[in-house]
DNA sequence: TGTACATCAGTGAACGCGCGTTCACTGATGTAC
DNA sequence: TGTACATCAGTGAACGCGCGTTCACTGATGTAC
């Protein structure tokens, strides 16, 4: 009694994402059960063991596909950012994202990335390094490390303060503005570092 | 049976937020139920009922705690601030406060505000508050809602990416150099805010 | 093209667990007289 | 100071629930000959 009528599901492992996606959308990760994932998919309660080791495989398989995700969103708003507009723009796609998905969003960061969890790792690993690329390509010359912090601290807090409805997030065109306006501030401030004596 | 022989706890209600932060960061919020807390409080598992409605009012009792100890930290680190470095100041005992009680902070920034529980409401005002008297105090004329939310935007997302283990945060020396520098790199941008347009 | 068989992806019953919450109860406390 | 009694803060048994996970199983698929 499968969804497609045949025993054999055909690919469950995505039917099995899928699900967990959408419970973690509309009961927050409390309502993520391998059960429930198995119940969604129409599909027995233990179906999804072939597919994960347990629950804690899956719930880093969706924090993986988060990651990755984010990942596209970020280089489709622009693959080299380089100037102000352009950093603008990664960083309201960021911060779109997790209000698009906010389950999924809090989940990726709800816990210290798992160790453990080599997909999970890699496709953060994926964020980090195309922050830390932005910078560089940006300002060749300062301490890429410090102000990938800072660029990522700032977007990413927004994202967060938007999602916990601290800041006004009535329309997307009011966070758009919202988010433009804090990394120009940001983006200013980078000389400052620099003639601070901070990097050569 | 209870911890002083009595059978009266004496001050069951403390003893139970206690128990339930004790428990938050042991096991994570998954280890924040309230029959753990009623154990560890040595207490049987029904009596937290004369003190909390339900689980849910004992989880917003402890972010409420959590808030106002928060903000407890901030003024202590400095009432009024209004320079970088008292600002700065400000900031690294907000990442502190994150790093000392990881499961407590995102206990409270884990899902939106509860608008239903006051105590949690009015707790979190207080936050809110402090930082946008931070920066009125700051710029008299610039505008302080969108400057504020760049300054709490920037802190959180550092506190965050410290707890994610996506920074460096070996020793509390680092964590507020680091944290310093963010701060001065965002305070130098905002005059340039004002240059260009966006307040009187 | 047809058959035999290994492999794979599902099933469904069962387990033990900890949870939130209810209920009728009882022991301790404190107040009125 | 002593007693009667209302109130308060606990107890402990019981409920139903959904969970993760195991196990022996079975139906479907695909490959070798």
């Amino acid at each position: 009694m499968t969804q497609n009528g045949t025993y054999h599901h055909g690919d469950l492992r995505a039917a099995c994402l899928r699900a967990a996606r959408e419970l973690l959308e509309e009961d927050g990760s409390a309502g993520l059960s391998l059960r429930a994932v198995a119940r969604r998919a129409g599909v027995s309660a233990t179906a999804p063991y072939r597919h994960y080791a347990d629950r804690e495989a899956l719930v880093s398989a969706v924090a993986a596909e988060g990651y990755r995700e984010l990942a596209g969103h970020l280089t489709e708003a622009h693959p080299a950012p380089s100037t102000p507009d352009e950093l603008a723009a990664a960083a309201v796609a960021y911060v779109r994202f997790a209000l698009d998905h906010p389950a999924l969003f809090r989940a990726m960061f709800a816990e210290p990335c798992d160790p453990a969890n080599e997909e999970r790792v890699a496709a953060t690993a994926v964020i980090s390094e195309y922050v830390r690329a932005i910078v560089r390509a940006t300002f060749p010359d300062a301490d890429a490390e410090a102000l990938s912090t800072t660029v990522w601290a700032l977007v990413h807090g927004l994202a967060f303060l938007h999602l916990d409805g601290k800041l006004d997030s009535s329309t997307p065109e009011v966070v758009a503005a919202q988010v433009t306006t804090a990394v120009h501030a940001a983006f200013d401030a980078f000389p400052s570092i620099r003639t601070a004596g901070q990097a050569p």
